[in-house]
RNA sequence: GCCGAGGUAGCUUAGCUGGUCUAAAGCGCUUGACUGUGGAUCAAGAGAGCAUGGGUUCGAAUCCCCUCCUCGGUACCA
């Protein structure tokens, strides 16, 4: 702590060490996701962390300090790279690079973590984990549909159960259909104007900020409680009722909301695309057997601000929990996704269709924890086998290659220190049982097999160090050649 | 980016109207006793110089300023 020289053990700003207990339920998750994707007809695909950052969409930085939000610097021939910030700018690379050889319609996905360069919050870092699957070169509905399919398969297949989550479908093109209606775009131009996203990101942020908050920042804008304002984008009053009329617009069941919808943005061809889009998405889900539990359409719902051209999803956990203050919050958006016909058109120069969403794997896991079970997170820690005598170490290495061989993760105590320490060492790691052959078990053709966790149970009735050593209590004795068999029993006895 | 709260042993904290602090406590850790057994008990012990740099002062963990970092809110979010 107090050297003089050398370096500072720490972690970079916004990354974080993952706890080994973390780890194995997320490679659990991953595995079950991953699952559903094969199922729906997705094939996997590894791409690398680095690409070159003009393939990533991010200009080249002026100077030398690339721009926020990629991490990016030059390789040995001087041409700047930047870790990926999400797998889909990786995956329009790849399409574009092997147009000739992919057959499409194109279905892959793809985990793994990406990086972004931003100020880190809570539950927010800057290397994530993220799980995608999309679909490239097919524009029908149908691909949008299946997507959000896939996305509630998955999320129960990871353990969410049925009615623990909702997908929330919306369709840009309606968006922008009210924006058209309210006349913040023209529907001649159609381009997304900076005033457009203004006001795409106020009705992101009904829920957070409520109805007066969006108003607000439609008209002037408005300051939060920390006292930090928020520009507006400065409608006048007629079109702020406009959009605030879409707002409202949103109906009970899949076919009300498209009703209403088609109402509000009725005089706007790209509205009216959007809605057909969306009726359309409705029927198949319908075929497929997804009920309004699982999949509503949601007007609400903006997504992103870039580059979805149709349709958009995302898929929020509706169960509640209690933050430290003690308030009951949702646990909100764990997944999104959406249409993105323009992206590979950046390489090719014609669009492609392409469609798909993304699970956030680190914020699933965080409400997978609130969910399951304690133990389910457990993972079957080793039986430790002891080296009373270290000049029985053969002996002892022979005793852990019989329990592995029967498929028990085992390991031989190869530390330094006696018997004291070494059931010390079991104990602090959990390990579940320790195997014990000393003097007495060899020579009686025995081992001892002391059950730790029941063991620990039972020390809290026991007074004096008597009858805690001598009566080894949770141990049993057994043949040397039942010692699979024993411990195959204790392990399982200690489950329940 | 902006606003706010903080940074004292591995952890959680006390001290913060300056001196008694070469910094304290609990937990944890190490060693030993109890003589093949983790717990308990008893005994000994290691471990921070108070985020960093500067300033005020005879004297600063305690006051002031910069920076960094953490946490929270807000903004941004491909």
């Amino acid at each position: 702590m107090n050297i003089e020289t050398g370096p500072i053990p720490r972690l970079p700003r916004g990354f974080r060490d993952i706890p080994p207990e973390d780890v194995l339920l997320r490679e659990r998750m991953i595995a079950s996701v991953c699952s559903v994707y094969r199922r729906y007809g997705f094939e996997p695909l590894e791409t690398p962390h680095i690409e070159y950052l003009d393939a990533l969409g991010k200009h080249l930085p002026d100077v030398d300090a690339p721009d926020g939000g990629v991490f990016a610097f030059r390789d040995d021939s001087a041409e700047w790279v930047a870790l990926r910030y999400d797998l889909t700018a990786p995956l329009a690379r790849y399409v574009a690079e092997h147009e000739k050889d992919i057959v499409f319609p194109y279905r892959r996905y793809q985990v793994g973590p990406v990086f972004r360069l931003e100020k880190p919050g809570p539950g927010r870092f800057r290397e994530f984990y993220q799980c995608d699957f999309d679909t490239v070169g097919a524009g029908s509905p149908a691909a949008d549909a299946e997507a959000c399919c896939a996305l509630a398969d998955a999320l129960e297949a990871a353990g969410v159960e049925r009615g623990g989550y909702i997908v929330k479908i919306n369709n840009r093109k309606a968006l922008n259909g009210a924006l058209e209606a309210a006349g913040v775009v023209s529907a001649a131009d159609g381009s997304a104007s900076d005033n457009s996203l203004v006001v795409l990101r106020a009705i992101d942020k009904l829920d957070r900020v409520g109805m007066d908050g969006v108003i607000r920042l439609l008209g002037e804008g408005r300051k939060d409680e920390s006292g930090d304002f928020t520009k507006g984008a400065g409608l006048s009053n007629s079109q702020i009722d406009s959009i605030v009329k879409y707002l409202r617009a949103s109906g009970s069941g899949r076919t009300d909301v498209c009703d209403t919808l088609f109402e509000a943005v009725k005089d706007s061809e790209t509205g009216r695309e959007g809605v057909s889009e969306l009726r359309a998405i409705h029927d198949m889900l319908s075929a497929a057997g997804f009920g309004e539990d699982r999949a509503v359409f949601d007007p609400l719902i903006v997504r992103g601000l870039a580059y979805y051209t149709g349709p958009v999803f995302e898929a929020a956990l509706t169960f509640e929990t209690t933050d430290e203050r003690g308030e009951k919050k949702q646990f909100g958006s764990v997944a999104g996704g959406g249409r993105y016909d323009t992206l590979v058109e950046r390489f090719l120069g014609r669009k492609v269709p392409a469609t798909g969403a993304s699970i956030g794997v680190d914020r699933l896991m965080s409400a997978l924890k609130q969910l399951l079970p304690p133990d389910a997170s457990a993972y079957s820690a080793p039986v430790l086998v002891t080296a009373m005598d270290p000049s029985l170490m053969p002996e002892y290495q022979k005793l852990v290659f019989e329990i592995r061989s029967a498929g028990i993760p085992a390991e031989l105590f190869t530390g330094s220190g006696g018997f004291r320490k070494q059931l010390k060492y079991a104990d602090r790691r959990n390990l579940p049982l320790a195997v014990i052959c000393g003097e007495d078990e060899l020579n009686s053709g025995t081992v001892s097999i002391k059950d730790l966790l029941l063991g620990r149970e039972l020390s809290k009735d026991i007074k004096d160090r008597a009858a805690w050593v001598d009566d080894r209590p949770a141990q049993i004795t057994a043949p040397r050649s039942e010692l699979v068999a024993t411990i195959k029993r204790m392990l399982s006895d200690n489950i329940k």
